[in-house]
DNA sequence: CCATTACATCTACGATTGTCGACGTATATA
DNA sequence: TATATACGTCGACAATCGTAGATGTAATGG
C-alpha cells in the first residue's frame, strides 16, 4: 500500500479515469480536459507516468490505449487527507476540521449534515 | 497574498521558526531539528528559499542571522487545506470532512467538541 | 598572531513534475 | 496507392525540492 505521489496536473487525468464508468481510451480523455490546453503529447506523458507509477493500467484496445484506475479516487483522497493530517496538523484530524471551519464556507445545511454523520459515529 | 509553496522538509524549518516565540537562529534551528540528521549547509539552504519565498524574514544579529516568519502557522494551515478542499474535493468542505472522517480516527470527545465548533457558527 | 570554530554563500546533482517536439507506425481516405 | 490522421514512444528542458560539499569570513581561544 505504497503512497503513489501524483502531481496536480496529473490528479485531473485520474479525476477523468475515475469518472468514467470504466475504461476509457485516450481520445476521451483528451476530450475531456480539452480545457487545460494541454497538447496531445502533454497529455500522453501524463498518461504514461500515472501507469508506470502504478495509479493506472493500461489495455490494448484496438489501436488505443485503455485506461483503468488501480487506486479509487475515495482511497486516493484517503491518503492525501491523512498525509496533510500527519505532516500539518500533527496527526490531529480534529485541528484539521477547526482549521477547513476557519477557512471556507460552510452552510447551515451542512453543518447539519455533518453533525448527522458525527453522530451516526459517536455512540 | 500569493501561495507560498513550501516543500515538506522546508515546512519542517517553518515550524521550527512558528514555535520559537520570537526571531530564532540558525543554530538554534539547527537544534531543534537535530533528530532529523540534516546537515548543517542543509539547513541553511532551506532557510535560504524560504527566505527567498518570502515565508521567513532574516535579520542579522551579531555574526548570526535571525529569522521571523512572514507568514503564520495559521494562515498557512488554511491556505493549505483550502488548496486540498478546491483541488481535490470541488470545493467541498463538506466533502473533506467525510473523507477525513472516513480515514482518520475522531474520539467521542473529538466529536463532541467539533460539533460544539459547530453549533457556536451556526445560527 | 594562528588555528579552530561557527556561520553564510555558492554551486551542484538527482528526482519529480509540467510541458512539449520529433518520430515512427498503423489506419483510414481520397 | 499515396496521404493525411490518429496514436504511442522517446528525449528534452525548465522549475522545484531534498541534500550536501566547497569556499570564504569573522570571531574566539590559546
Amino acid at each position: 500500500m505504497k503512497n503513489l505521489s501524483i502531481g496536480d496536473a496529473e490528479l485531473e487525468i485520474m479525476k477523468v479515469v475515475w469518472r468514467a464508468g470504466g475504461p476509457i481510451g485516450s481520445a476521451a480523455i483528451g476530450k475531456a480536459v480539452e480545457e487545460k490546453g494541454w497538447k496531445r503529447t502533454t497529455i500522453a506523458t501524463f498518461l504514461a507516468r500515472l501507469v508506470e507509477k502504478g495509479a493506472l493500467a493500461a489495455e490494448q484496445r484496438g489501436k488505443a490505449l485503455y485506461y483503468t484506475p488501480l487506486i479509487s479516487e475515495r482511497e486516493y483522497k484517503k491518503q492525501r487527507v491523512s498525509g496533510i493530517v500527519k505532516s500539518l496538523f500533527d496527526g490531529s484530524a480534529k485541528e484539521m476540521v477547526a482549521a477547513l471551519f476557519e477557512g471556507e464556507n460552510f452552510t447551515d445545511e451542512d453543518i447539519e449534515e455533518l453533525k448527522a454523520v458525527f453522530d451516526k459515529k459517536e455512540k
